[in-house]
DNA sequence: TCAAAAGTGTTTGGGTTACACCCATGG
DNA sequence: CCATGGGTGTAACCCAAACACTTTTGA
């Protein structure tokens, strides 16, 4: 391993760089539970632990960090993951043995269970989603991967509480009473139907699709799409 | 120049890394407007055009990204910033000359203005504070850093729109006056008097000092302090 | 005694919770 | 006709804004 070098141009000496990784963690709701999808290691280091999905910063091919976060999720998941959005970088020394210094920048999404194909992804011998909540710190994690997942966990139920959809996970139509339930399993807590639904009309999200209604063993519900 | 590279252990490759550097926005409050710090570049690349001070992250010196911050702000500004945080990572192509591949890890951190001593630093030929709110489009900073300065002072309203106080920055005993003022400075508007206080001891977030009164023109005014 | 800032109380209104209630449908 | 989820209205409540008011000091 060569370690790659800067010029730093004060003081003349170069600078050797860390092990720059981008980390992805991937929320779903699974039997009605926030849950974020983890693969099992099938190499060292932390051989056979859980971990989340993620790979090498590859310079030669991602223009920047957000193609690079999409990069990774096609490579290790097959999935395409338009709605990334950063979490925050850590950065340490001792933190992976691959390297002297590891960097990993964290990001975040909210998919539909039914978009992850679990066979897809190189290097992971298994992959399975956990509920978020019984990631704990006795589930031992690979590397530092348990406090990600719980930063990723509350900055998606904090924009559910201030009513920012996630419509890159939402279906294009969908019931008020399916978004509810939705929302509700993020956030691990019932809503009041009444204010949901008031809040949602003070917003102008969601408009009503003239016609279109969801017809199941009950009354059928209006259906509505974004804006 | 050499690029330091790393074994990717399933292709047997090794790849590049970026070019990795902090960046701090520092923020003060300056003729009563939330100000930033920046430093005119004594060198190439953007030689002369204003910019956040920064620095190359040191492998060999710090321990972790915070740690890094921290030693940058020493190095930079001669200052100790210990309630500094992390803002957010950006990273491309082309971002800077001096390579191929630049990634910068942002931090925040408000100080008290005294605490800048301006004549410190390497590699800037003046610091110099600018009021927030005039760092617009038109001002042509260095690399991408218009965007960072904007999301810092973004987060530090948030934060004290939250009440959530910056006591890294505040004196260790103020009235509940200046503490309005300095609150009303960052966030760019006044704030009712009475429900600022109100809030202010639903919290618990001060306590009295007995005895101890600031004394000036009028009324002598309580001082508080932490918890 | 007046200006200015410290400090307090009261009213109002926006937005949310809690909950009651009606509606439509399949069984 | 009843269980179930869709859909709506209302009263209570919480919080903060607005603002009026009193207090204390130096000049």
């Amino acid at each position: 391993m060569v370690d790659s070098l800067f010029e730093d141009q004060a003081s003349g000496r170069s600078h050797p760089m860390p092990f720059t990784r981008i980390e992805l963690a991937v929320l779903s709701i699974v039997e009605g539970n926030l849950a974020v999808l983890l693969g099992r290691r099938s190499e060292a280091p932390h051989k056979g632990k859980w971990a989340l999905p993620g790979g090498v910063l590859r310079i030669d091919l991602d223009r920047d960090l957000d193609a690079a976060a999409r990069r990774v999720a096609n490579e290790r998941l097959g999935v395409e993951l338009p709605y990334l959005r950063q979490l925050r970088a850590v950065g340490g020394a001792n933190r992976d043995p691959r390297a002297p210094w590891a960097l990993s920048i964290a990001y975040r999404a909210l998919v539909a269970i039914e978009s992850i194909d679990p066979k897809a992804g190189k290097r992971l011998e298994a992959l399975r989603w956990f509920a978020v909540d019984e990631v704990t710190g006795d589930t031992r994690l690979a590397f530092d991967h348990t406090d990600l997942i719980h930063a990723a966990a509350e900055a998606v139920r904090a924009e559910i509480e201030r009513l920012e959809l996630p419509f890159g996970f939402l279906p294009e139509k969908l019931t008020l009473g399916e978004l509810q339930t939705c929302c509700e399993a993020i956030l691990g807590r019932r809503l009041d139907k009444s204010s949901f639904r008031r809040r949602l009309d003070e917003r102008r999200l969601l408009v009503p699709v003239p016609g279109e209604m969801r017809t199941g063993a009950f009354r059928p519900a209006q259906l509505y799409r974004r804006r």
